[in-house]
Parts: structure tokens; sequence; C-alpha cells
DNA sequence: GTAGGTGCAAATCGTTTGCAGTACA
DNA sequence: TGTACTGCAAACGATTTGCACCTAC
């Protein structure tokens, strides 16, 4: 289960934050797509129904989402960061190394690691990344 | 066991790429050195014994070293790419999020996973990136 | 000798910031 | 009404590129 838009509306109202078109048009469109999208892609989504909104409108409320961790965000091998809306379960990537598709996964379990890696290590653990890089079936078909 | 200065020249000129002292200087500092360094590390570093070196020759250098998998590139969270000698063992990283550290780890196998994704998403898996984020013992006391 | 490598400066890309006007609550 | 939000333009940092010179082979 993702957020939903609505949800998000109501979080960001609990947190003081205004509900304008604009962040309106940019959690519709995160919420809405499966992809994960870089701040260019939602700028052009958004764009396309509302003319007047800017980039910098984009980057402000991603940073906004990112915050209230409504949205999450990730960054690729080539150094692009993304975003998709949050789901509450912890969800790891698959990435097309070639057409940039997407697929999540989820059961699969690293805290033992990060348990191990705590004693080993000390490091008080946060967060973790994982993600795999290959050739979406598509883009394989297309190399041969 | 990682690449030596020696060894990384050997392979440089085996791909008739040329062995000249700029380059020297940049494999000797990334192989010298047990941090990940940034292309700007690296540079000042380079700098130092050798004033003339530009940053531009830096990044062209790194290029060429990822090109030949002699150096490994990963990502911080943060969006910052960071540079460390090959070593033939898959390595992780746990990064602090305060001072930046970065402790390797070995011994976790992710392959069954990613059998398991290959089997789910039809995605022929090349690389994955399996990052832990936290703080360090020191910044852990600091922050107390 | 020559192809490839280098350094400089300028271009480029993605992102952030200052500021004046605007609109949600 | 007032404060937070927006859009523009300009600033910014990291990286890339064009070009003339240089050097390893």
């Amino acid at each position: 289960m993702r957020f939903t838009e609505r949800k998000v509306a109501t979080i960001l109202r609990q947190h003081n934050y205004k509900l304008t078109p604009q962040r309106r048009a940019v959690v519709r469109t995160i919420a809405s797509s499966h992809d994960h999208l870089t701040p260019a892609a939602i700028y052009e989504k958004v764009h396309q129904e509302h003319p007047t909104v800017g980039l910098v409108t984009i980057y402000r409320t991603l940073a906004v989402l990112v915050r209230l961790k409504l949205v999450c965000q990730f960054n690729t091998e080539d150094n692009c960061p993304s975003y998709t809306i949050s789901t509450p379960k912890h969800h790891h990537h698959v990435i097309c190394a070639n057409c940039g598709k997407v697929v999540d996964f989820t059961g699969y379990d690293i805290t033992k690691l990060e348990q191990r890696l705590t004693l080993e290590t000390g490091f008080k653990i946060g967060s973790h990344v994982l993600e795999f890089t290959g050739l979406c079936p598509t883009c394989q078909k297309e190399v041969t």
C-alpha cells in the first residue's frame, strides 16, 4: 500500500504546510506513477497541466516531501537522483542500465546483516541502499 | 589484496594507454589511500607533489581507470561520487553520515538474492550497490 | 613522427538562493 | 492579514568539452 494523494495532503496539513495547487500537482504526479522519477521528469509532467510551475518549485516540494518521508529519494548508479512515493514496507530496486526501468522488490530482510555490522563496526546504522543494476527483459532482446 | 601501483601500470600498458607521470600520480594516490576519495580530494593530494596537474586530468584519468575496472566508483547517499582502488573480492560499505568515514565489509553474499531476482523480474543483473549509512563510534559520542 | 594526453578556459548540467510579488489559511 | 509559497533570474559547484600545445612510445 502506497500513500495516496489524499493521505499526503492530510499529512502536509498536519505539519502546517500549505496545500497549494503546485504541491498537489507534484504529489499527484509522483503518487500516480509507478516509475521512479527524476526532478526533471516530474517537472515535465507537472508542467503539462500547470504550465506556470517552475522547476524550482519541484525541487522545493520534493525537499518537503522527503523531509516528511512521504517520498523516497534514491540515487541510481550514474549519480542521478530519483523519487517515488513511499511505501510503508521497505523496498529495494532493480534498475535497467539501458532504459532506466526500475522494478521494486520486497521481502528481503537485511536486518540481521545490519545487526552484525553494528557489532563489528560500532556504527549506529540508520539507513541503507540496496540496488541491483542489469538489463531488463526488453533491453536484453534489443541487444541481441 | 588490492591492485598495486605497479599492477595498474602494467594493465594500462596492456590496453594501450600511455603511462604519464600524471596518471602515475593519480594511481599512486588512490592505491596508497585506504579511504574513499572524491575527485576533488584526489586532485588536492596529487596537486601537492605535482602542482601543474589540473583537475580535468583527474577526471579523465578516473574515467579510464573505471573503464578498466581498476578503481571502483560508488556514490554516497548525498550524491557524492568517490573512488577506491578495486579489490578482487566484492566489498560493501558502511558510511558515517556525519564525518563521511567509510568502512568496508566483506563476507556477505547476496548471490542468492540476485538469483531470486533474476527469476522474478527477468532482469539480467550485472552489478549491485549495498551501502549502510549511520553514525560511526566517534560521531556518536560527539552528538551526545 | 604521431597519436594520444594535457592544461587552460569556457560551456554545460543539475541544483540552490535572493528577492519581490502572490496566495493559502 | 500575515506568513509561507512561488517564480524568475542569477549564483553556484561539479563535471565536460574545444582547442592548441606537449610528450610517451
